[in-house]
DNA sequence: AGCACGCCGACT
DNA sequence: GTCGGCGTGCTC
């Protein structure tokens, strides 16, 4: 008997065995296949993960697999231990951990099969062929420039003359032509750069030598270099060596909208063929991205973290840039960090993972204190620029125009009369975050969420930034029917309304979700900024991921103080990694940059600690709080959230849960906190509630979470509430 | 999670 | 009399 044990994407976490389909070679049956099933009375996809000879199940309940998909694995042994491990660590079921992270294609059983374009090149005899003696110029100049290439595809071919439909008949028919199916261009891998590489200061050139090194063995190095150190310039250096030995590399970033700039580098570098991964390519050009790094016809892959679980025929190093942005995270569904999957993953492969960032994550740099990761330093910004010079700016009892300084505008002014950049940083979005009464004091909220709502003056809108919810503005007061509505605080909106007031006759352009929502905006003011054409940049966070602005030369924050009081132990991390990674963003050329601090607090801690000894001497100190506190990455939690229409179905929940969690935790000694209502209560109209588990020892936290997760969706409540699990979680909202 | 089965209220 | 509400059970 002939059982395949399946994973099949449904919540419960276990294999479901099925009969091979009738008349199976059981040659042709393979770990790592494809079925198609009937499940529950719908046909599903499902993924051989064992075969057997026997089962447990009772004969006749075992179905029969309607037929196997896949001739050849997708995924290999160390592929699928990835995966093993990410069930068991984040404590997901296995079916959804399998089949989803499979391209959407796959999922629904399209063949895995990657495609290919006619290619052409010369005979023998064509390349003999004294191009000169023809007759045909048409002919003659084709020949010619064959004889100077390899393999070429008809759009190219087009490209040099649309005549070539013509000429390629007589061609083949001569036998001096002749045409192949291939996925990508023929390379050289001896040959593999296009462009030569830049001479490497000292520290990038021992940057690259360690990690060199290194290769073929398991390391993680953390390439700790300041914003314009020229940390690419190593990464580039690197994947040339990789690609020397024949090896695929795969480089991670944060965002999609940073993909497009190193694409473009690394083609303009690299000759191989290289391929781009991430969420907002369509679900064929996905599959075919998978396709051609899981046979091995690319080398280069750049994605984001949905990129991460992609095959590889032969991995040879792995890159992961940005490592401490939050965005590595996935905040829903399968909680995986990219980073910490990335190490495994470079575990599992026996190959060197290189996390690279300005202002490396403190669990990145409790891991190089712990000996765990090698720390690689770039000290330096590379060529002749400067560091920027980072100044506070005390606004208490100052003169103020809408929430920029009277002093920081004269500033403004100065750099503008010197035909340079100015960018202005604010983490909020809309014309103002608040509408409030004067008459009566009423607030402008939303009905689904315990927060504000944000006025957007251009569209005549309220909005919810933490549901779909959108009303019209109003300008009556509907508690007291006053007209005494104000617009509170400050957003981009606002600012630019402000700056255009101020500065008729300067070019003003915004940066947020809003005015680059559509496709190609941003790359279109990335190229007008670039080219001179703007003075004012004014944006939101995207400002502070991995753009360059070579002519800027003063950047403001205008409101930091807000983050400066949160109750989350990891905000003033993050906020000297935003402030750090905006400054950076000055100066970037030949000429100094400068940055300015708005701020109330002027003699807040951080802020002076981060500025008079910077981010290193910063992150040291936070270690020290958080090993104090024993907080992360000194202890290890799990943050179990539930959300639910009203607030007695969640209670119940956790009663019912309360007795589990005792039984399992008798002798883990696993501190269990909450439940508590999460920071915003209520979110898109469903109340929220948080239950954390911490430990000292993560080994403990992980056998108390293996026994009390596969127990949770027996209770009777759970059917209630929507629960989920986050493992490592970075923020606990 | 889906999906079907099944048992009670308001409707043509 | 039935349409459909969502509680409960099952998925090889």
């Amino acid at each position: 008997m002939l059982i395949l044990r399946l994973a099949i994407p449904v919540v419960l976490n276990q294999l479901f065995d099925y009969l091979a389909p009738k008349n199976t070679d059981p040659e042709k049956i393979q770990v790592g296949l494809r079925v198609l099933v009937s499940f529950n009375g719908k046909e599903k996809v499902g993924l051989i993960i064992e075969i057997s000879s026997e089962t447990k199940i009772k004969i006749e309940k075992l179905k029969t697999a309607i037929k196997v998909l896949d001739e050849h694995p997708l995924l290999s042994s160390k592929d699928r231990q990835l995966l093993h491990w990410l069930c068991h660590y984040y404590h997901y079921p296995i079916g959804y951990v399998f089949c989803n992270t499979l391209p959407s294609l796959l999922k629904k059983g399209e063949e895995a099969i990657l495609k290919t374009e006619s290619y052409f090149s010369l005979t023998d005899i064509g390349q003999a062929v004294d191009a000169s003696s023809l007759k045909g110029v048409k002919q003659q100049f084709f020949i010619q420039k064959l004889q100077q290439s390899e393999a070429v595809n008809t759009q190219t071919l087009r490209l040099w003359d649309k005549s070539w439909n013509a000429v390629k008949k007589p061609l083949l028919e001569k036998q001096w032509l002749k045409q192949e199916q291939r996925s990508f261009a023929p390379f050289d891998l001896k040959n593999n750069l296009k462009e030569t590489e830049l001479v490497l200061n000292k520290s990038q050139q021992e940057a690259v030598d360690r990690v060199n090194k290194a290769l073929g063995k398991f390391s993680v190095f953390l390439l700790e270099g300041v914003t314009g150190s020229g940390k690419t310039e190593v990464y580039m250096q690197l994947i040339t060596k990789v690609l020397a030995q024949g090896l695929q590399i795969m480089v991670l970033l944060p965002e999609i909208t940073l993909t497009p700039q190193l694409a473009s580098r690394f083609q303009q570098r690299f000759s191989v063929p290289m391929v781009i991964f991430h969420s907002k390519l369509s679900d064929k050009q996905r599959l075919q991205s998978w396709l051609a790094m899981q046979t091995g016809k690319a080398l280069i892959l750049l994605g984001t973290r949905s990129a991460l679980f992609t095959p590889f025929k032969n991995i040879g190093l792995l890159i992961l840039d940005e490592e401490h942005d939050s965005s590595f995270k996935q905040q829903d569904k399968l909680r995986f960090s990219a980073r910490d999957v990335a190490v495994m993953r470079a575990k599992l492969c026996a190959i060197p993972v290189l996390l690279g960032s300005a202002t490396p994550s403190l669990e990145s740099l409790a891991n190089v204190e712990r000996k765990r990761y090698h720390k690689l330093e770039l000290p330096q910004r590379a060529g002749n620029a400067k560091p920027p010079e980072l100044l506070i700016l005390d606004i208490r009892n100052k003169r103020m125009q809408q929430g920029l300084s009277v002093i920081l505008l004269g500033q403004i002014k100065k750099t503008l009369a010197n035909n340079e950049q100015v960018l202005i940083f604010l983490n909020r979005r809309g014309f103002a975050p608040r509408l409030m009464c004067y008459g009566c004091g009423w607030v402008a909220r939303c009905r689904q969420c315990d927060a504000n709502l944000v006025i957007h003056q251009q569209q005549n809108q309220l909005r919810c930034h933490h549901c779909q919810s959108q009303y019209l503005l109003i300008s009556t007061c509907p508690a007291c029917q006053k007209h005494e509505l104000n617009a509170l605080g400050l957003g981009t909106e606002g600012v630019e309304k402000l700056l255009n007031e101020i500065f008729p006759d300067k070019t003003i352009v915004r940066l947020d979700t809003e005015t680059t929502r559509y496709r190609g905006r941003l790359e279109y003011y990335l190229t007008q900024i670039n080219e001179g054409q703007v003075d004012i940049i004014l944006g939101t966070q995207m400002l502070a991921k991995g753009h360059h602005f070579p002519e800027v030369t003063l950047v403001a924050l205008l409101d930091v103080d807000s983050r400066l009081f949160s109750l989350d132990f990891r905000s003033p991390e993050k906020l000297a990694q935003l402030i750090i990674q905006v400054a950076g963003r000055a100066g970037r050329g030949s000429k100094l940059g400068k940055v300015i601090l708005q701020t109330r607090q002027p003699e807040h801690p951080l802020l002076v600690s981060l500025i008079r000894q910077g981010y290193q001497q910063f992150a040291q100190d936070a270690l020290n709080e958080r090993k104090a506190a024993l907080l992360p990455p000194y202890s290890y939690q799990a943050l179990l959230r539930v959300k639910a229409i009203d607030e007695t179905v969640s209670q119940d929940f956790f009663k019912e849960l309360k007795p589990l969690t005792e039984k399992y935790n008798k002798t883990e000694q696993i501190l269990v906190l909450g439940p508590v209502p999460a920071p915003m209560a209520k979110r898109e109209g469903l109340y929220r509630f948080q239950l954390l588990f911490q430990s000292d020892n993560r080994m403990r936290l992980q056998h108390f979470l293996g026994q009390l997760i596969p127990n949770i969706n027996q209770l009777k409540e759970a059917r209630k509430v929507q629960w989920s699990l986050d493992v490592d979680p970075i923020d606990l909202y």
